[in-house]
DNA sequence: CCAATTTAGTTGCGTACGCAACTATTGTGA
DNA sequence: TCACAATAGTTGCGTACGCAACTAAATTGG
């Protein structure tokens, strides 16, 4: 006779474990590694983001929607980091020449000179709280698997 | 003659793909959980923990400290996130008899049916979106890894 | 070649939450 | 016992960001 009910799935012993390990540490892993950066930086992880990724594009200049997709931000949330950021003098905004929907964030040298400050003591801080507490073993399991996980996402 | 700069350590190529990989994907994870919660039930992960929490408590109540700490929020951020599962009606806030300080956060019967309608769904997109992906040897890796990181990070 | 659609970005409004200041209650030490 | 400190929680204010509506510019199709 069939069941009827769908009876849930629950997690194993196994399974359960890597998802409590995992859910509980990011919190608290993001939370140290934006202290660490605010603390001897003055600035947010998403502002790091930002400098890193224009700092690696041609002429430091990124036209504002490739910017938001790269940072998963909306448009709304990407005008307002921004405008922080322009404020500081760490970057400026350009009509592009080619397409004049489009603005360009370009990083100033005064954005540069921070971001290079400030890359040493973030890496540090990754270091510190990330990749010392693991063996080369794991890092390369943990790569795998962070990949196997993000490949499903984006099914 | 002796080297007096202090040379940066940065990242070699696997460490590096451990870093990418996981500071990358966390989000997306993240996005995609809190995703499926909202269109399955209606509620965000944190409603969720609140609703977990408070029924594992004993008779499903819990001072507001600890849930705070528990939850790591601040008193004020779970005053508000409080103030939004009792206006639906799923908790509901009672003065302790002992200590007149002490709110005390209380699971009503809505709330429990809530909760027991939610946690299969969202052990569903759990499993859909992260254990799945994975292999019985790599979620005990990915357990073991993690939890050395969170206990660095409690230094 | 021009109307309709698509794309880029900004702005108003709403939500979530942290910090600092505040009230209320309990604990403590002279 | 009584002033002072510590603890629990709330509230005002500020920041970050998403959604929907909007403007402006480019693209497309008849």
């Amino acid at each position: 006779m069939a069941r009827t009910d769908e009876k849930t799935n629950w997690l194993n012993k196994t399974e359960m474990a890597a998802w409590i390990s995992f859910i509980e540490t990011i919190g608290d892993l993001q939370y140290s590694l934006d202290s660490d950066l605010r603390e001897s930086c003055d600035m947010t992880s998403g502002d790091y983001q930002v400098l890193v990724y224009l700092s690696e594009s041609p002429d430091r200049r990124t036209r504002m929607c490739d910017l938001a997709a790269r940072l998963n931000l909306t448009p709304s949330g990407l005008t307002r980091r921004l405008d922080g950021l322009v404020k500081e003098g760490s970057v400026t905004r350009e009509v592009s020449t080619e397409d004049r929907r489009v603005q360009l964030a370009v990083l100033t040298p005064q954005g540069h000179r921070k971001l290079v400050t400030a890359a040493p003591l973030h890496v540090a801080s990754v270091r510190h709280r990330f990749i010392d507490r693991l063996t080369t073993e794991q890092m390369k399991h943990l790569a795998a698997a962070f990949t196997s996980i993000r490949e499903g996402l984006s099914e």
